[in-house]
DNA sequence: CTGAAAGCGCTAACAG
DNA sequence: CTGTTAGCGCTTTCAG
């Protein structure tokens, strides 16, 4: 048990016969150190196990960060909106640290706009980052020059793939969407009485996003298909912007196959497809769905949908801040990456989700 | 956007005409301040809006604190082990900040053990206190002697209820009982496909610990009763220590009945009751029970259980000293009362449950 | 290459 | 009642 509460870095410059501006040096890795010296200093600090103060580290480098977010505009997702929240709550946690958290947004319709404004954010030169790759291609582009000019970055709202593996975020952050597509499949099936038609519907998704869905899908499907048996049936319906609403495209799928349930696998998604249910009265479709969205909890309330898989995006934001502040002030490495758990939300259970958890 | 990154005490102190001793005296209600210059500095403060600098605050107040946990000897029962988990991990989150948790463990079969203990306990002068009323009578004892010597103490595994409310801890954190409830409920009738029978089991508990139990049976059959349909109906049992085991008395029980689901209000008794029905052959029968228990989880991927709801013991521990923490370091007041959200637990989602979240 | 010394912002002991 | 001052442990000049 590591008594060295109280070793002060002044005991191990006594110890070893030097000052602590030496100390210091060796520990940091500063240069201009004799070897000798650096010999002597390194052989006492091991010995004793020292590890630094955080505090009083924090306290002396008088520091400024500067951090940058990037992520998608929150006035055009809910989700989003979510997501801003855990920043704006990582910015007063850790207003008084010298730590500037500032937030980019770019255009979720327009992969131009990420382009843009990777740009500007890189003229910044901040210290950390944060980001979720949306655009996946542009967002390649952006990891690169993050690894050249080694700026820490960390993702949310993704999953460690072969593809990321070329690129070093400090961590990644989000959930395991195959599993996630499992507890959907699990969900509708508990929840179905008897054999039918099931639907996986793909709203409004710019292509960039499909990895997770189709892992999602994936999931989903393969769940199924593990009982062999044809109970089930499952269908991909995909719906892109057209001139139509895509309330009234998912309307005339709706009215036109006799599902048995839905697997959404978006969360603006979700309650489109719940209020197409609801205009042609198949609420009892067994619909599941992602995230506690304001129209999510109404149609969720209602039994229209009947369980949503929380992403919890205002968690994964306030987590990889936490990280990166931990990461800049005390050096404390964060994991490569963070699972977080999938959680299923019911009518019984939504309110005790609700509450603004830390 | 408060720049008052940068407004120290010393600021302060110039602004309202006083010297920095003054100004740390009114911020810390330490008194002997004319009501002169509290006016002043207040006044300034609140102009300011004024935050301290937590890292220099902890830095410089080169106080220990002495925090003292009481929970049930965590060899006991699982469920006390995970708690303890999180006592740990806090041991070790706060190892640097001159903060010292000391853990008394008390033996869940004796009350008495509680008693010995608080004595012991109040005697060390700790300056805060975390602990579970497992044993209400002898814990109301301990809340007026914690109340009366001011310490400050949080409850885990607790919910506000009238009882408690004559005293004053600090902050409760727990989940809604009776909320949590009527989610097993609302588990069992989502995947019952047929009207039968149901029973609620109450095994080996301490009647200290029937106010939790009677409040989640109450969710339970509240739920059903909503209904006003008699398609299920629900049975109590109750299995107290006696000459026969506990699994003996469950199987004979299970054996007699024809029982469609079970609710099983405690964590331990989850998998006692999974083992009858798995040496009955009575596996097809819905359970719904508590926490990710090495053996609850065996049985939930074995399909013998259905449902688990975490109560998640570790994070509770863990959040009850953070919030004591910040209490006495920083002077952040904890909420009155954290309600955690009630975590369904699936074959496909108990995974994402048991990577060690912070 | 090295040591001394001045802070970082706050707390607390100590004269007055 | 109030101001001054010496730290907390570490970083970072700045002479030498």
């Amino acid at each position: 048990m590591g008594k060295n509460q109280n070793i002060r870095i002044k005991d191990i410059a006594r110890m070893a016969g030097v000052s602590v501006g030496t100390v210091d040096r060796v520990i940091h890795d500063r240069g201009n150190v004799s070897s000798e010296s650096e010999r002597k200093v390194k052989a006492i600090l091991k010995k004793t196990n020292y590890s630094p103060n955080p505090i009083a580290q924090s306290l002396g480098a008088k520091k400024e960060y500067q951090i940058s977010v990037m992520l998608p505009n929150p006035e055009q997702d809910e989700y989003w909106e979510l997501s801003n929240k855990g920043v704006l709550q990582a910015q007063r946690e850790w207003k008084s640290y010298n730590i500037d958290i500032n937030i980019n947004n770019f255009d979720l319709e327009r992969s131009e706009s990420f382009s843009e404004n990777i740009q500007k954010l890189l003229e910044t030169k901040p210290h950390a980052v944060l980001t979720a790759p949306i655009f996946f291609d542009e967002s390649i582009t952006f990891f690169e020059k993050l690894d050249e000019v080694d700026i820490p970055y960390i993702l949310v709202n993704t999953e460690l793939n072969p593809q990321i593996k070329k690129y070093n975020p400090l961590c990644i952050i989000g959930q395991n969407h195959h599993q996630s597509g499992r507890v959907a499949a699990e969900l509708i099936h508990i929840s179905l009485h008897e054999p039918g038609q099931l639907a996986v519907m793909h709203i409004h998704e710019n292509v960039e996003n499909s990895i997770h869905l189709k892992e999602k899908e994936e999931g989903f499907r393969n769940y199924f298909a593990e009982f062999g048996n044809d109970d089930f049936e499952i269908s991909t319906f995909s719906f892109l912007d057209e001139k139509r609403s895509f309330e009234e495209q998912i309307g005339e799928c709706i009215a036109q196959q006799d599902l048995k349930g839905i697997f959404v696998p978006t969360s603006s998604g979700t309650y489109l497809t719940a209020r197409a249910l609801g205009k042609h009265h198949k609420q009892q479709t067994k619909l599941v769905g992602y995230d506690l969205l304001e129209e999510n909890i109404h149609f969720l309330k209602a039994g229209t949908i009947d369980f949503l898989i929380n992403q919890d995006p205002r968690h994964q934001a306030l987590q990889g801040l936490r990280y990166l502040v931990n990461h800049l002030l005390l050096k404390i490495p964060p994991p490569t990456d963070d699972l977080l758990p999938l959680d299923i939300i019911t009518r019984q259970n939504y309110t005790s989700f609700l509450n603004n958890h830390s």
